[in-house]
DNA sequence: ACGTTTGCGCTTTAGC
DNA sequence: GCTAAAGCGCAAACGT
């Protein structure tokens, strides 16, 4: 009985084939967040061209995302509440 | 004239609504990010699920990239000696 | 009890002392640091003087501390592939 | 007699072996360096386990270095006054 | 002197 | 839960 989170288990039929497959689509996947990670540095250079000041743009972001975070916070223990009165 | 990167530079004139577009911009692909780190994540439990050994996949990943890596590097020396020569 | 990792542990007994002691343990060895980063930085000046390319210098340091880098990260997958082999 | 920091210069005359040598020594510093890190790891790992804050610690030497360079920037002060009035 | 590039430390996250 | 690593931001260093 498998109370497995995933999926089903199939231990030592390891293919080398599966296995260069799995790790390329690690691959592409870190390329993504490589590009990713460009364009949101040629987002600052393009505001730094504009004129403003990137250093307080990285603290607004920070901001907000420490705002949406707490929403989250307050979300999950509504859901908490929700769920302990059967209402979840 | 001076020599820019970019484009044009509008220092102080900081609009309300061209920072809220650029800040957005920064969060959208702030998104991406997180999105393709758990796509990542999902790639190594899958793995997992079906028998491989995570720690190693990741070392094998690790390499593959230090040889990405020095490849780069050695792109990189051999265009400074071209240059060098006058040959750029 | 607390799982303790290293040794034993005495929170709050502060002493202003051995406190001293440790940061200027530290201190000491942050001298030793930036003067090794000023030494390293007089060989490549040395360098520059004798007529040699120090940008193509360091990269030439660059790839071999990759391929040394890689050499550790091969080492660490064999004995990952033992291990799980019951080889350890 | 050259009362020269760096030597004199010998552009092209680019030995391979004496190029090999500048190499190595700065690969040796670079190490010292990398061992310097570590013992300074080692000093916050053995004031963590006596209950030291190693956060705090590296705050209280962060700012230690800062003051230590105001006074260096005093006394660079200084000399340029001393400079000035010939007296360097 | 400036802008760019590289290294350093902090913080946060992931793995064991 | 603790340790180790990755991502991020800051700051110094370098060449232009």
């Amino acid at each position: 009985m498998t109370t497995d989170t995933t999926e089903n288990e199939t231990p030592a039929a390891v293919s080398a084939e599966e296995l260069t497959q799995l790790i390329e689509r690690v691959e592409t996947i870190e390329e993504e967040i490589k590009g990713a990670q460009d364009d949101r540095k040629d987002v600052y250079a393009e505001a730094k061209a504009r004129g403003y000041d990137v250093k307080a743009m990285r603290k607004i972001v920070a901001i907000r995302k420490l705002t949406r975070e707490q929403f989250q916070e307050e979300s999950a223990v509504l859901e908490t509440y929700l769920s302990a009165m059967g209402l979840a």
